[in-house]
DNA sequence: CGTCGTCTTGATCTTTCTCAACCTGTGTGG
DNA sequence: CCACACAGGTTGAGAAAGATCAAGACGACG
């Protein structure tokens, strides 16, 4: 009934004017304006760009699909995507709050994309209302703390459960019914999960606090650093 | 070493004034100008608002922590939470490009919250340049369409499969690999799951392509709607 | 036409979900 | 002030699900 994953681009229109993008509309393309973002065909397979690099374009996808993907800590390289982006989105805004950039973009069908500079589209931005840029802002800030729920595949649960609290402090006061629901598992998985991390001295647990007592033992039942230790 | 989760929130300093929130400041709150929002402290457990209700109000959290949760499709009510927001971030903001919330919002610990009509937070965005705004609509319309990855305690793989189909077509030519990986499974499973949908008639597939042959098969594979059928 | 990458299928074993009982701190009412 | 009930958390034994390892099939591409 419904075609819903996979076939062929129907109708092969290269020609995607920047007439057709938010972006380029919203620049005055067309009507004397001049959009600041260029077009480029990509294969698939291509990196956009990698987690922690330093943001200097950012992306408009005018066709095909790209998937993030991120690590959290060690073993750079690839990570297990974890959303999804297709045409008429935008990657790498993290860039007008950040640095660096939070995920590993990759295309996994052929692309189209328009790249502007990172200083260009932050131009925009700057020129409007400081309380239009603080929303701005905020939205970006609230996405960039998201992590992504990571699945069994990634790791049994003492693993995740590790990652997890070596991504960063968590605010206080959250059921581990709640903290259980985020990392995916059921709240008596994650209560053994804390039992085998506190016996490994990893961490010190009551029945509403969770601390780390050692980051070296914690890294460890994480499964980092200690897969490719053979070189020493 | 470090205190990571739980424990009470320390100083209780209610007395947080708009001055602290980004959007107060940018608003001229203190300098004769005024922000819009309102500070209301709750108790955990308030519901802020629920998955697809239409946008009224934004929220901006001062204090506390809230869990946002999501139900493709029936059994409304309690979601699985799937991610989280902490002091100083802001909530509803996809009310800015949609009528309904993407989520239901939930404390789950005592909060302090301004809220701000829909149409005033608006009005600062309609108020910029048509470029900036176009940026924030793409900002925000890309995370929209993120669809939290679903855990294996949130039903087996066919049923994560079969309501992964009903959430919406999904950009042709991505490889099985990237779908199981956003799926949360090995390619194992996401290849044996399909296998069974097919065999139920739900789908038709082939090495390339999934197409939905039986939306009552996929709904019914899903588990929905005929888990409570004890009415009729 | 042969090679390669991707997907599928099969058998086995680990993990975690399930269901159940129990513990513990909190708040309530006598 | 103590007994009680309750919600959230822990622990235990069993069953189901998915991860793992390995081999084979299909389609794409040179």
């Amino acid at each position: 009934m419904f075609e819903v994953v996979n076939g062929r681009p129907s109708g092969e229109r290269r020609a995607a004017t920047c007439a057709l993008c938010p972006l380029g509309k919203a620049a005055g393309e067309g009507q004397g304006g001049r959009c600041p973002m260029s077009d480029r065909p990509r294969p698939a397979g291509t990196f956009l760009y990698s987690e922690g690099e330093t943001v200097d374009r950012m992306w408009f996808v005018k066709q095909g699909t790209v998937v993030l993907s991120r690590e959290a800590d060690d073993r750079r390289g690839r990570g297990v995507a974890w959303a999804i982006r297709g045409a008429h989105t935008l990657l790498g805004a993290e860039g007008l709050v950040r640095l660096t950039y939070l995920d590993s973009a990759r295309a996994v069908t052929e692309v189209i994309l328009c790249s502007a500079s990172r200083d260009e589209i932050k131009a925009w931005i700057d020129a409007c209302e400081p309380a239009a840029r603080a929303l701005l802002d905020l939205v970006l800030l609230g996405h960039a703390l998201d992590s992504p729920r990571r699945a069994s595949s990634e790791g049994n649960a003492v693993e995740r459960v590790a990652r997890w609290l070596l991504e960063g402090p968590v605010s206080p006061g959250v059921p581990r019914t709640v903290i259980a629901e985020l990392l995916g598992m059921l709240p008596e998985t994650l209560s053994r999960a804390l039992a085998a991390l506190a016996a490994s001295g990893a961490i010190e647990t009551t029945r509403r606090s969770i601390r780390i007592a050692g980051v070296e033992a914690l890294h460890e039942a994480a499964g980092f650093a200690c897969e490719g230790e053979n070189h020493d």
